[in-house]
DNA sequence: CTTTTTTATACGCCTTGACGAATATGTTGG
DNA sequence: CCAACATATTCGTCAAGGCGTATAAAAAAG
């Protein structure tokens, strides 16, 4: 489980996937909890699992265990290159349609949890670094 | 043979090959054509046919043809976002200790390509726009 | 037209990884 | 300990794509 070491080339490979992107885009801003991406991008939770777990390989996000609940951030990679490549991906993202408009269903699913039958009591994604969106020196 | 219709997710998927990315990494500052890229990285033909062909179909290379020899340069893609991620990419691509060696080899052979018997004849590569690297607003 | 040179493609083999379905693991509460 | 819940992993299947080898295609030379 320990992320390989770090090279250009896997880390563009982790990148190279839709849902993986999309994951991304939702933890920008914020630390959240895998209930709340399964519920936002209406993806089975297995598959889901499964992207978060490439993603922590690679090195690109962390995870924090709380209860029975997983917290996923995304994780600045060491590499100052690659921080500023992800950085700018994701603002690139930003620019997309579908991309807003999933943030803009996570946002509506932090206000008002109770609409969403299955994340009633999961905790609320919390912002981690509301400057840049990201732990980028932990 | 027409690119396929720009995302992110094949843009990303394009970079997620050491091969491809040092192909960019040679052609990121010239016009340089198809034997300089095998004699450079010391790799069969057809391979690095075939990654051509992929950065070809993924829009991020353009060829030219003259005579029997096809000339590669770097495309910046359409999308604003994807063009300043594939520059920084490239910026942070010099600052590998290999991709310096494989742009070394190949101003040596570009000075003196006579050493390069493979080389011989072969049209020498083009800087084709100095402060970038590429042509970005063509 | 035939040959040579340069580059592209086709073929077969193999690995990676994406997916759904089922199941395992970890945590909380009874 | 057992049940419920959240998450992770495994398994089987499938498609994408990487590679070496062989061959095709395009242009120039003879």
């Amino acid at each position: 489980m320990k992320p390989r070491k770090f090279n250009a080339e896997s880390f563009f490979q982790a990148l190279g996937d839709n849902t993986r992107l999309r994951l991304l885009n939702l933890m920008g801003e914020r630390e959240i909890c895998v209930c709340y991406l399964v519920e936002i991008l209406g993806q089975s939770q297995p598959k889901i699992s499964r992207h978060l777990a490439y993603l922590r390989r690679a090195g690109i996000v962390a995870a924090r265990r709380e209860g029975k609940w997983m917290h996923y951030r995304i994780a600045m990679p060491a590499e100052i290159g690659a921080t500023q490549l992800l950085r700018q991906t994701l603002a690139w993202m930003g620019e997309d349609r579908k991309m807003q408009a999933d943030r803009a269903r996570l946002l509506k699913a932090c206000c008002s949890p109770k609409k969403f039958a299955a994340l009633e009591g999961a905790p609320v994604p919390m912002p981690v670094d509301p400057a840049c969106g990201c732990e980028a020196r932990a």
